[in-house]
DNA sequence: TTTAGACTAAACAACG
DNA sequence: ACGTTGTTTAGTCTAA
């Protein structure tokens, strides 16, 4: 019967995030607008091959990366951490805003970028030696006062345990310094190649908001050790133990750098460079935390002698807790990012040789990763329509593409939600039953791609009851969209708002009516009489009709939420939208199909020649009438008349919001209809 | 200030 | 008679 608001989920909504409140800082950076910066590569034989060796050779280093950072990934406490407290605001905070920029830029990374990135790899490898060299030297520091200690016996013993608790906590500063380092440097690869300050492009690829809260967990005991080692330089030697137990404000932490660093201390008495001796001794009992004689967390590195004194140490030390959990998101965070890139960095090789009619030396191995498979079923939908047997038309298309008037669909949803959140919020006073207007105009305006945006914050809207800023019309076709056959009935649209959005579990009369509404006003959505009885299809040409193209590259827009994410560099992050836009249009292109090629032109023809309508109205569904079937048409009863209307949401899907998905601190993403079981509400048609 | 889009509310009709 | 589905109109709010 009715979607009687069956889960009324009382539960605290975290709707107002005090994340990035404006978006429309007025400060025109006046940067200048470059055309993309991937010129074409039309040229001799030669610098193609050069092209190709550099993407071959960056691809292959992503993906031993890659395959570092997964292996992290494999903690046996890495599926609890989504036992986090604070979880679906932590993972929002993780997953929309600061994801968003370092992934669209890595898309335009030229070739000549790929060799800089190249290069900070190995300058990474060079520095993390470096890094090395300087423990060892602290262990040896170590060791030499252990043996002191010895020497000298129980006299002093406390002021040399004192000595020794400072070098080890430099030790822990160097370590936790290094995977600071680390992250920064892989973000700065992946943001930007200026070798500029890393935690300043970290902050350009972050909004300040969020990075704060990240590294505030992050680097909460380094943090504390700081602390420490300040109150150990003010007083001098004079701190001891008992003072260290008590009198630091960072209990937590502290006790952990503390048992951290007795437990670094007592394995010193292995020298690193022992430890290399007993390599054979790690494939009897391996762990992917442990390699070399050390734990591999990140920022760990404690030295193991065997395997059983990894475990106590992984047990002991890295136990379920915020910090362990921290780590692991951001571990998580790098492993996405340099999936993303990987991926990305493959459909570019392919699209290149591709276009030069080369074959490539591999069948994309890496063009779906492995998160993208388990992503969302609408994506997932896409990305296995891939037609195998198309010559990929994004190839020969987005190389030359230069989306001059292409929207900023690189900024995307990003600051938008805690923006439309606050606003939604900021509106629902006047509304006496809680629900506010659904601002339109926020999704209209910065371009969210719905689907990335949903995908990205599938759980937070399933369990928040938080408005989701997207117009019905655009939920609506989502829905349909999303479904198998790209129809659905009433009910199960409504079921599709219900099972997606906390907030539509509640004033089932009101949105219900407005849904009805919707469905009947705009043209886009055409009733199909089916056997089964009416359902519900999207009509993607008047969908893609429907949008204004006022907005579309408007240039002091695009300046105003590049400088109102705090983008350092305009031009970078020009370009960056730029790429993003042929890119997008490269990925989506790849889901045409050919009929849908058809109405692609036609929406040339029709003067929507701006890369982001063409790019939305392919990849959402690969053809104009969804799934309308010979004799569906046939039964098509009524074709509403309609005035040309307006919408939003005509973007494209950036892959990343399928990544996303494989985020673990969110419940596995499953499909949606096995959702329908959960809730209890009407599924019973 | 005007205008257009989106939302809410409600009336109404058709249908099972 | 009742609930659902679908259409239409009116009023309000917001942003351009």
């Amino acid at each position: 019967m009715m979607v009687e608001s069956a889960s009324e989920t009382t539960r605290t909504t975290p709707s107002n995030q005090n994340g990035v409140s404006s978006l429309s800082s007025h400060s025109d950076g006046g940067g200048g607008r470059e055309g993309g910066s991937n010129g074409d590569t039309n040229g001799e034989i030669s610098p193609v091959d050069l092209l190709h060796l550099q993407q071959q050779q960056a691809l292959q280093a992503a993906r031993q990366f890659l395959l570092q950072q997964a292996s992290g990934l494999n903690s046996p406490s890495s599926n609890e951490v989504k036992q986090s407290p604070v979880q679906v605001p932590v993972s929002m905070a993780m997953l929309t805003p600061q994801m968003i920029s370092p992934q669209q830029m890595q898309q335009i990374l030229s070739p000549a970028q790929l060799q800089a990135l190249l290069q900070q790899q190995q300058a990474i490898m060079l520095q993390q030696e470096y890094y090395k060299k300087q423990q060892e030297q602290l262990h040896l520091q170590l060791l030499t006062q252990q043996q002191q200690q010895q020497a000298g016996k129980q006299a002093a013993k406390e002021q040399i345990g004192n000595k020794q608790l400072a070098f080890q906590q430099q030790l822990i500063q160097m370590q936790q310094l290094q995977q600071q380092h680390i992250l920064n440097l892989q973000r700065q690869g992946l943001v930007s190649l200026q070798p500029t300050n890393p935690m300043q492009s970290l902050q350009q690829a972050m909004c300040p908001g969020d990075l704060q809260q990240l590294w505030k967990e992050v680097s909460g005991v380094q943090s504390a050790e700081e602390a420490l080692k300040q109150q150990q330089q003010q007083t001098g030697e004079g701190l001891d133990l008992s003072t260290n137990s008590t009198s630091s404000s960072f209990p937590k932490a502290n006790t952990h750098s503390t048992l951290h660093s007795l437990h670094n201390g007592q394995s010193n008495h292995t020298p690193k460079r022992d430890r290399y001796r007993d390599s054979h001794e790690e494939h009897a009992g391996s762990h992917p935390l442990y390699g070399h004689g050390e734990c591999k967390w990140p920022g760990c590195e404690a030295l193991c002698d065997d395997m059983g004194q990894f475990i106590k140490h992984l047990n002991n030390e890295h136990a379920l807790d915020d910090r362990s959990t921290a780590q692991c998101r951001v571990q998580m965070q790098v492993v996405q990012q340099l999936e993303i890139q990987l991926s990305k960095e493959s459909e570019r090789l392919q699209a290149m040789m591709t276009h030069l009619h080369m074959r490539p030396s591999e069948p994309k191995p890496f063009n779906q990763p492995l998160n993208l498979a388990s992503s969302g079923s609408l994506l997932k939908r896409e990305s296995e329509a891939y037609p195998e047997g198309l010559p990929h038309p994004p190839t020969s298309a987005a190389a030359p593409i230069t989306p001059v008037r292409q929207g900023p669909s690189v900024i995307s949803s990003s600051s938008l939600h805690s923006h439309s959140h606050s606003h939604s919020h900021s509106h629902s006073h006047s509304h006496p039953h809680g629900v506010g207007p659904i601002r339109r105009r926020i999704a209209d305006k910065f371009c969210t791609p719905i689907a990335s945006e949903l995908a990205q914050n599938c759980e937070f809207y399933k369990n928040a009851d938080v408005r989701p800023p997207f117009t019905y019309a655009s939920l609506i076709r989502h829905a349909i969209l999303e479904a198998p056959d790209m129809q659905l009935t009433l009910n199960e649209i409504y079921n599709w708002f219900t099972r997606m959005f906390a907030y539509f579990r509640r004033n089932t009369a009101t949105w219900k009516n407005a849904v009805r509404h919707n469905l009947s006003l705009h043209k886009c959505f055409v009733r199909v009489e089916n056997v089964k009885g009416a359902v519900w299809t999207v009509d993607e040409v008047e969908y893609q009709k429907r949008r204004p193209p006022k907005m579309t590259g408007s240039p002091t827009l695009v300046k105003n939420m590049i400088s109102g994410l705090g983008f350092g560099s305009l031009n970078a992050s020009y370009q960056a939208a730029l790429a993003e836009s042929s890119l997008t249009l490269l990925n989506s292109q790849g889901l045409v199909n050919p009929s849908s090629a058809a109405s692609l032109n036609m929406l040339h023809g029709m003067g929507h020649n701006d890369v982001s309508s063409t790019v939305e109205q392919v990849n959402s569904n690969g053809s104009c009438s969804p799934t309308l079937s010979p004799q569906q048409y046939g039964h098509q009863v009524h074709v509403k008349e309609e005035p040309t209307e307006v919408e939003e949401d005509r973007r494209s899907v950036s892959l990343m919001a399928t990544i996303t998905h494989g985020n673990m601190a969110l419940p596995s993403d499953r499909d949606d209809r096995d959702l329908e079981d959960e809730l209890p509400t009407d599924e019973l048609e």
